[in-house]
DNA sequence: GAGGCGTGGCG
DNA sequence: TCGCCAAGCCT
């Protein structure tokens, strides 16, 4: 009934399938948020959050009433923070539109913000028991060597080969179970590098293996090194507040608060980035006192190295919102109550700490 | 459809 | 130190 490579896939898995928290209690509420959270992010890393997510949130219902600011504090330190800003307004979307439950099908479940084609299919087939066939990076590469596949993954002619692919070999009945199994293979035996083939339970159908290539799939086409910036940024401090502001809703760390500055320009000093930085962002001049810390930070398109300055205001300036979100003083032992980024979040450890 | 979008781990 | 990678989605 099933093939031999499904029958040895299934067999692995009901071995060796990891305990998840979500597998204890695949309600497709709780299989939304484990998707979203895993995408792009390995499974070790999400379950500390899943866990307080669940704990903060239990329902649709808690997630749709809550401030995106709460939201965006309890996904602090997962990134991609579009995603949690994208499960707050779907959260609403699934209170006025769906009686508060998850739709059981993909087509309203990718109309649902930050639910894309995999995840649509994801959740249809483990919270829902749908025939569907779900593509992530761990099934992308499992299939490319189980099959040889020498077109680069990350085009259009590769992509359409692997949905095929993925949906000729899906099991009618049980493709959330075979769908978890294939992931689950990709992330502990079939991994990116030094895959595991002794003890893969498809090795002797694995065509790359065969040739010796595994390694070399799946293909993808590399982009250019990321670039190289200095930023600054003001710890503006008066009496026992410190200025935050919050970016723009839309962008990197959209919606997070941080210390106020931006990237230095060619020509420019820390000294004069910083100050134009502040006027620009602010309206005001301040008085950069003593450099405090210096910290450096890979993102996914940059790396970053933020100078940061303790600073006051210089006469009477009140601070304007002009090129930010928000703003607000914060006493240094309430910054935990807003969401920020991780360079600004260990600034505001470091200011704590010094009090 | 190409590029933007976080953070942590690993070789 | 550096590049790559990880249960993708959106514009």
């Amino acid at each position: 009934m099933f093939s031999f490579i499904t029958s040895n896939l299934l067999e692995w898995y009901s071995n060796h399938a990891r305990q998840l928290p979500w597998r204890e209690d695949p309600t497709p509420y709780r299989v939304w948020i484990s998707e979203i959270m895993s995408q792009q992010t390995q499974v070790n890393t999400v379950i500390p959050y899943f866990q307080r997510w669940m704990e903060r949130f239990p329902t649709v219902e808690d997630v749709a009433k809550a401030s995106l600011q709460d939201v965006l504090l309890v996904w602090e330190g997962l990134g991609y923070y579009q995603r949690a800003r994208n499960i707050h307004r779907a959260a609403q979307k699934i209170m006025t539109e769906h009686n508060g439950k998850l739709p059981a099908n993909v087509q309203a479940l990718k109309s649902l913000p930050g639910i894309g084609k995999y995840s649509a299919s994801a959740i249809a087939s483990i919270a829902f028991g749908l025939d569907e066939a779900a593509l992530d990076g761990n099934i992308r590469r499992v299939l490319s060597r189980l099959f040889d596949i020498s077109d680069p993954i990350n085009t259009a002619a590769g992509e359409k080969r692997l949905w095929q692919l993925a949906q000729d070999q899906l099991p009618s009945r049980i493709a959330g179970t075979y769908n978890q199994a294939l992931m689950e293979l990709g992330a502990l035996v079939c991994t990116p590098r030094s895959p595991h083939c002794t003890q893969c339970p498809l090795s002797q159908f694995c065509q790359a293996r065969l040739l010796g290539v595994q390694e070399q799939r799946p293909i993808k086409i590399t982009k250019s090194t990321i670039p190289h910036i200095t930023v600054t940024a003001a710890i503006i401090e008066k009496q026992d507040y410190v200025l935050i502001t919050r970016r723009p809703m839309n962008g990197l760390l959209g919606g997070m608060w941080e210390f106020p500055g931006g990237k230095m320009q060619d020509g420019e000093d820390l000294n004069s980035c910083l100050e134009r930085e502040i006027k620009e962002e602010l309206g005001i001049s301040i008085s950069i006192n003593q450099p405090f810390g210096v910290y450096h930070h890979a993102y996914t398109h940059y790396r970053v190295t933020l100078h940061a300055f303790l600073c006051t205001l210089v006469n009477g300036d009140k601070p304007k919102p002009l090129q930010v979100e928000n703003l607000r003083w914060s006493k240094i032992s309430e910054l935990s109550n807003y969401p920020m980024g991780k360079i600004d979040r260990q600034i505001a450890k470091e200011l704590l700490k010094q009090l």
